[in-house]
DNA sequence: CTTAGCACTCACACCTATAGAGTGCTAACA
DNA sequence: TGTTAGCACTCTATAGGTGTGAGTGCTAAG
């Protein structure tokens, strides 16, 4: 177990390497105003909390940095909340200003806003798409042989594609389509519209529509949704900034992982509540080994959830972005609820 | 004017750098078979070409390279297109492989493409949203106090807005709305719309609509569109595998001006026909001056223009380039005029 | 006019020396 | 016994010095 004297050095070199960046050693500590102790003294409680791995040195006769381990501890104990100073909190609420009816909107703008407040990359994913509900189907014929096919969901989303209409259809053929549809599929998840639409619909086409086959087929790859990502990034180049990020190599694959979609579920874990940090090989991407990430979630209603994550260098400051992450989840929770309710 | 032996130079040098990145020597030149005077004639000539600003050292003994000069001689007067690669128009031709049917999804494609096979970044600009026409207008109610406002345009685009509607008003009143909106203004281009809205509708609904007020005034809010981004962009990292690229400020702010839409313009100049190259401090932003950009204007129909641009250092493989644009403009306008046409 | 030869220049890589920051250890002190 | 002053030591970073090699310009011979 550590003593009270470890634990504040421990606390105070990582907070003086996260802020300065640079190697700490036991005369820059000493001077400090809570350091009430001498180099030699600081010393020998450095050495020890190196030789427990919290701490490590660059090279022999450097000054000390946080381990892993050394992080792990200091956010595991030594996250003493402070309350946000009020610009923050003043530019945290400037997200819901101007009154956005759109819940992607209001996303987008929290991912700008976070990224400006930390200097780091935000990534903001929005609420499964899939479990929106259709609110209104429609075809709107466009040319002799393209339609486009269009789906707004309860929360006001829309999804459009462009299909091809079989040569000589019926314009009226198509009419009744829409009509068959929006009885038979409004209210349906968009997860459950696939299913649906083969079971529900296609007897009844049978009956009404002629040559429904072609349209059928045509219409219903148009509405096989392309997992429409909703992710939204903030501060994509923020990386370049951080002092850490030197070797260009390293950078490209770090910037390659984050865009790539395919990788999102690994740094943004969709299922998990609360909030998470992983730290350098704690993640699960090799490429962000030498990053941090902080998860927080977010519900819309009590349906629907979403999550933040911030990703910035094992020197993030943890304190500063916990305590804005926590702040957000709660307003963006708050406001895409009220959002969705209706006021 | 330059000997026919220093335009083999100047253009064998060119040549060289654009492939190496590393100054050209005189011995290095004589090696090469199309090249048959000894070092000695070489570094005669290549003095002169210095003395003409064609060729610059970047030190007292070091090889020359090409001087801005020079890269604007060499694409002004020896740029002869060679026929393009069986294995590069296969991949340009697999933009159009599937058959999509949004012209959107085929410039994001080509974008992507693109930068796969210069390596360079891919900035491709779509036509313009203004100019397309209503086809069809639409609203659907969401909750209590919102609802979806829906132009579908004549090219199968959808834009679509939340608003909020004023409490209390009869669903009626917005269907009615719809019918006027759609009986007076399909058919007017996007870039029109907003006056024609006034011009045509409001007395219409002075008569019919109760409370027009609050709705129209909302609602007009509402198709205001956003100056929609049609830009697209592949390959935005491949700066980063640049070895003239090493100064990560210079670089950052380089990512950071092709991102921001304002500057767009700047990059793409939207009027313009035909191909262009500006290389260097041609370039109308700072930020650009160690670039080259070759921009290219494609048609969609009669009336429809986009343009592609392509961003790499002024060490760009222009010959390569240059084909590669020429042929996807062709490409796009041929394919894009057709889909909108209807096939 | 071309080119071989040669002196010269400069970047780069490789040492060496030195300063400075930091350490661990020991012994004295409270 | 815990703390600290003192000191030798280690290692980095920086600057200066040297050698090598690629490249040059110039000159004179072919």
């Amino acid at each position: 177990m550590l003593t009270e004297r470890q634990l504040l050095i421990l606390k105070v070199t990582v907070d003086d390497y996260i802020q300065s960046a640079q190697p700490v050693g036991s005369n820059q500590l000493s001077k400090k105003s809570e350091i009430p102790f001498s180099p030699a003294t600081i010393r020998n409680e450095m050495a020890d909390l190196e030789g427990l791995g919290f701490l490590e040195k660059t090279h022999t006769s450097s000054g000390r940095v946080p381990s892993e381990k050394g992080y792990r501890y200091y956010v595991d104990h030594m996250l003493t909340p402070r309350p946000l100073p009020k610009e923050d909190i003043v530019q945290l609420r400037s997200i819901f200003d101007d009154k956005i009816a759109e819940t992607e909107e209001v996303i987008k703008r929290s991912a700008m806003i976070l990224s400006e407040l930390t200097n780091y990359t935000a990534i903001l994913l929005g609420p499964d798409m899939r479990k929106h509900t259709v609110k209104k189907l429609s075809i709107v014929p466009l040319t002799m042989d393209t339609a486009v096919a269009i789906i707004v969901t309860d929360n006001g989303h829309v999804e459009n594609r462009v299909f091809t209409i079989p040569q000589g259809l019926d314009p009226s053929d198509i009419e009744k389509m829409v009509n068959i549809l929006n009885e038979r599929l409004v209210g349906v998840s968009l997860n459950d519209l696939h299913r649906r639409l083969e079971q529900e619909t296609l007897t009844i086409f049978k009956q009404h529509v002629n040559r429904y086959g072609e349209l059928f087929s045509t219409f219903r790859k148009a509405v096989i949704l392309p997992q429409e990502d909703n992710v939204y990034y903030g501060g994509k180049l923020n990386i370049l900034n951080q002092p850490d990020f030197h070797d260009l190599h390293k950078i490209r694959n770090l910037m390659d992982v984050m865009e790539e979609s395919k990788h999102i579920p690994m740094i943004l874990p969709v299922g998990s509540q609360g909030l998470h940090i992983r730290i350098g090989s704690e993640n699960a991407l090799s490429a962000m080994e030498d990053c941090s990430v902080i998860t927080v979630s977010y519900d819309i209603g009590e349906e629907q959830t979403g999550s933040i994550a911030i990703v910035g260098p094992k020197r993030m400051d943890y304190k500063r972005v916990v305590t804005l992450l926590d702040t957000l989840s709660g307003d963006l929770s708050k406001e895409l609820t009220r959002m969705i309710r209706g006021k």
